[in-house]
RNA sequence: GGCCCCUUCGUCUAGCGGUCUAGGACGCGGCCCUUUCACGGCUGAAACACGGGUUCGAGUCCCGUAGGGGUCACCA
């Protein structure tokens, strides 16, 4: 049979041809954290794969020993759990099937789709330094393709015998169709000399063995598809549908870093206070849109996901979104869990633990606390005051506003207060009131230097809320303190 | 540098030849609500990179230019 000169990609497409299951992965090297790139990948796999109501694989690309540590993997692990990324069945180690891989390669040696190189690191560097100083491209170009004098007793690693001819196309779901000529692929390393295989060999087995569908990547991987179609055809496997997600680069549009936010997913959840639903609803909108919604729910989510809606330019990582979209599900969440969740960073703020009772007061202060925060970090420092020891700390505006306070002013408040049966939203609310109308003055100028008082700051939920959280006692003595509080100061 | 990809408001995006005097969101400005700060509501400024085609008609298709990104390992 006559080979075409460019062979285009012709996937076997189990939704579109048989309606068969999707089984899609993300397969992350563990030499580091769970980035955020990472979690916007691994994000599209699981929607594209619970879309499809197919597979969503874990598998953990080890294969570097040197750089691999126990502590990346589980760093992973924690961050797909925090996002709710569930896997389908047991994560895959990578290392572990080498064996399976060293054997492809060796059938491959056996079909003559592969060849035992001989060329040393030096000889390489060489002709990689040849190339450079003639300004040509390198391209390994092994003379052993054609030999087969080579003594299999000396060093030597396999490559695969790719395709020096023609062209090759992928039709890519998200770069639509990408032609590469096959002149551009030289002939990888399958197993390198000390019997490993490489990653490039790995991939294409796992995804094979694996039964994966529809490989979802960083468009970093583009090139690469190249030369794993090439091995995938030499084997005669089934070809994976691709789709090549850009990248994700920083706020001023170069690489992401970790000035930028190329930070582990936990640093968004620990330093940054973020909600997992938060940062899953704006990664989704990184790259990927759906008409107008921006507030997209998890089941809509699934619903809705495509690969042909994701865009094929890279996107910038802005956090002034991500804070206004965690604003509105700190609105939207559980009381309770936002407590539970606030209430460490209270206690590092604060530098003690606190009481059950205090644990009572935060659940129930943040319904007036989270409307005015789109961090935890800013939900717990807007807690600390009711937590706060006596003689209150005041920062510079609530200094301000106690010493600009008319005389009085405040032992009026307090005495009316005092005088209070019931401590009720609505007996406090009354009480303010009227000392602010015998006093002719309108309820704001009542309410700041109250505010000072009672939190030792200008800005805090309001004023009646304040007063019924933090109860008769603790407001009475808060307000004793503050009248005490050097007048003119 | 070779190869590959990309290019709509500052940012994320909608747009799949006519409904675009280009829509939404974040951010920014103004107004309203209001005891502060937020929230919320209303409102304003703000974009089709450039140049050629194709077409009756182009943000939408094609080709260049410029700019950006990715990739060129016995790493993954």
């Amino acid at each position: 049979m006559k080979e075409s000169p460019v062979a285009t990609q012709n996937p076997t497409d189990p939704v579109e041809a048989t309606g068969a299951d999707v089984v899609t992965r993300f397969a992350p090297s563990p030499t580091g954290f769970l980035h955020i790139g990472g979690a916007r990948t691994a994000l599209f796999n699981w929607l594209f794969a619970r879309h499809h109501g197919g597979k969503f694989l874990l598998r953990i690309e080890d294969t570097d020993r040197a750089r691999s540590t126990e502590a990346a993997i589980e760093a992973i692990l924690d961050g797909m759990r925090w996002l709710e990324l569930d896997w389908d069945g047991d994560a895959v180690y990578q290392f572990a099937r080498a064996d399976r891989h060293a054997e492809v390669a060796q059938e491959l040696l056996a079909k003559g789709e592969a060849y035992r190189c001989y060329l040393t690191q030096d000889e390489l560097a060489a002709m990689r330094a040849e190339a450079q100083e003639k300004r040509m491209p390198f391209r390994v170009r092994s003379p052993w393709r054609d030999r087969d004098d080579g003594d299999p007793a000396l060093p030597h690693v396999i490559r695969l015998r790719a395709p020096q001819d023609g062209a090759t196309t992928i039709d890519d779901r998200v770069q639509g169709e990408v032609t590469v000529q096959n002149a551009e692929l030289d002939d990888f390393i399958l197993l390198r000399s000390d019997g490993t295989p490489t990653y490039m060999l790995s991939v294409v087995v796992d995804d094979n063995d694996m039964g994966v569908t529809h490989v979802i990547r960083g468009d970093d991987h583009l090139n690469n598809a190249f030369r794993q179609l090439a091995l995938l055809r030499a084997m005669g496997w089934r070809e994976p549908v691709y789709a090549h997600v850009p990248l994700i680069h920083g706020a001023d549009g170069a690489k992401l870093s970790k000035r930028h936010g190329a930070l582990g997913v936990d640093a968004y959840r620990d330093e940054m206070g973020y909600l997992p639903e938060a940062v899953n609803n704006y990664l989704l909108r990184l790259g990927w849109g759906h008409g107008d919604a921006e507030i997209i729910s998890r089941e809509q989510a699934v619903q809705w996901f495509d690969l042909a809606h994701v865009g094929r330019s890279p996107s910038r990582f802005d956090f002034k979104k991500l804070e206004n979209l965690n604003g509105h599900y700190l609105r939207e969440a559980d009381n309770d869990r936002l407590a539970a969740l606030a209430a460490p960073r209270v206690e590092t703020l604060i530098g003690r633990a606190l009481t059950g009772d205090e644990h009572a007061l935060l659940a129930q202060a943040m319904e007036s606390l989270k409307p005015r925060a789109r961090t935890l970090i800013e939900i717990a420092e807007g807690a600390t005051f009711l937590f706060a020891p006596l003689p209150l700390a005041m920062d510079e505006k609530a200094a301000k506003l106690l010493a600009d306070a008319p005389e009085g002013l405040l032992a009026a408040a307090a005495d009316r207060l005092r005088a209070l049966d019931d401590w009720s939203a609505e007996a406090i609310e009354a009480a303010v009131r009227e000392t602010a109308e015998s006093a002719e003055l309108g309820l704001g100028k009542l309410a700041q230097p109250l505010r000072a008082a009672l939190t030792g700051r200008a800005v805090s939920p309001g004023i009646f809320d304040v007063l019924l959280l933090l109860g008769r006692d603790a407001s009475l003595a808060r307000l004793d303190a503050a009248h005490n509080y050097p007048a003119g100061a």
